[in-house]
DNA sequence: TAGATTGTTAATCGATTAACAATC
DNA sequence: TAGATTGTTAATCGATTAACAATC
């Protein structure tokens, strides 16, 4: 059924991909989630392109940055896209995660089923708490903090997620430096720096809130200026953060 | 000290400011924070882009779509500049947020100082656990989801946060688009559909993660082919989620 | 075959960068 | 005044859209 043509996957990318074309990547494995969910077999890119408030000619362009997934007059079928860009977006690749903080937040995030869907497994928490050290947490067991080097050595972590106080995010940081991991989820909301053998992805819950303060205010500013339509255009977005 | 030439705050915008710009307002103001706490007084565009790993004529051009903000031959000064932003974004509004759902992600987010220093007030929790209703988290009280929509109309509420499971959150954004309430911050990972009085903005945590799994594959694989360049080029990148 | 829809090139649009006159 | 740095226009670059031939 699938065209056995062209896989540009396996091959190297003809070209640098744009970043545009990366972070939308994201967004197209969780549509193509739910259209698999939803058991729809088959999709066009003008379909998609409805569904996501993009164009079809965009999707298109998108895709073939990483192989022709698609069929002329049939369309994308909905499995084998999900399973490409799943590879791509690196799902299969089976990362292994430690939660460094037991908190709120930390807890919060253990039990949701986002990791389980992207492949990655969420092995340990660490904390410096004693009444937190030793308990469990969705089958999640709490560590100390004095056994994060040894920890990752023996088990080849590969994500640290961190949702400790701000205070100890740089001095724990320069220690997962210069360990096993190669990408931390930084939610402390600081800036850690960079680092050769470690990606940082931060993720600054602040300038989500301020987005949506500013597009309560600019919605009722427009409101304000009767007859004016200056920035109304901005509504037809699907309010999806980039 | 400051220029009180043409200030076009207070004016309507020339035009309608990009999307692009908009999104780098919230960094602006994270990093003009950082300095008015450091105690730097004036800053020029060009020491700004190198600490924001940006260029100074973008910052010039982006500031001038809201005013001429600065001073030929001094720079900016670091307060006003601040205020201005905080303005842009509706922090000086006063916005009053209820948080939907007091579990631990709901717990987490209230005990942070993001919403102070954002100019929101976390007036209140709501949760359907009458093990939880009654409680108090960082002083703040959880209600009965019951008494939601009167809530909202006594208090004069502007933006809920949704921090409950997904199963429920379409009926409460439902009840919502009723209400006063103008924006919503959904932490659920679904969409919600659109409202005309209501602004949505999601934080999509699965896409942030995926994005860091991308970007370590992408740099253990452009370690694989010896020699080879590809993609190293986004490592320049200070790791902000865009 | 006819209809549909992709893959891809060319055209357009928008955002970033360069350059420089204005001016503090 | 001289030096610095903005505000702003013009040039470049990149991303999106339009168009259409290829082909399932």
């Amino acid at each position: 059924m699938q065209s056995s043509k062209s896989n540009k996957t396996d091959a190297a990318q003809k070209q640098v991909v744009s970043s545009a074309v990366i972070n939308r990547l994201p967004r197209y494995f969780r549509y193509l989630r739910e259209l698999l969910r939803a058991g729809k077999t088959r999709i066009s890119s003008g379909e998609l392109a409805k569904m996501m408030n993009l164009t079809a000619p965009q999707i298109r362009q998108d895709l073939n940055c990483f192989g022709g997934f698609g069929q002329q007059g049939y369309g994308y079928n909905v499995r084998y896209l999900y399973t490409k860009i799943s590879d791509i977006l690196g799902a299969a690749e089976g990362y292994r995660a430690i939660i460094i903080g037991a908190g709120n937040l930390g807890r919060a995030l253990v039990r949701t089923p986002m990791f389980a869907a992207r492949g990655v497994s969420t092995i340990a928490m660490f904390d410096v708490d004693k009444n937190v050290i030793g308990c469990n947490f969705s089958g999640v067991n709490v560590y100390s903090m004095d056994e994060l080097e040894s920890f990752c050595d023996e088990n080849g972590v590969d994500i640290a997620i961190l949702t400790l106080p701000k205070t100890s995010a740089k001095e724990v940081t320069e220690r997962l430096s210069t360990s096993c991991v190669r990408g931390i989820w930084n939610f402390t909301g600081i800036e850690l720096g960079t680092y050769e053998h470690v990606k940082i992805v931060n993720v600054h819950l602040g300038d989500s809130l301020m987005t949506l303060c500013y597009e309560i205010k600019a919605a009722s500013d427009s409101d304000d200026i009767a007859g004016s339509d200056i920035d109304e255009k901005n509504n037809e977005t699907d309010g999806t953060n980039k």
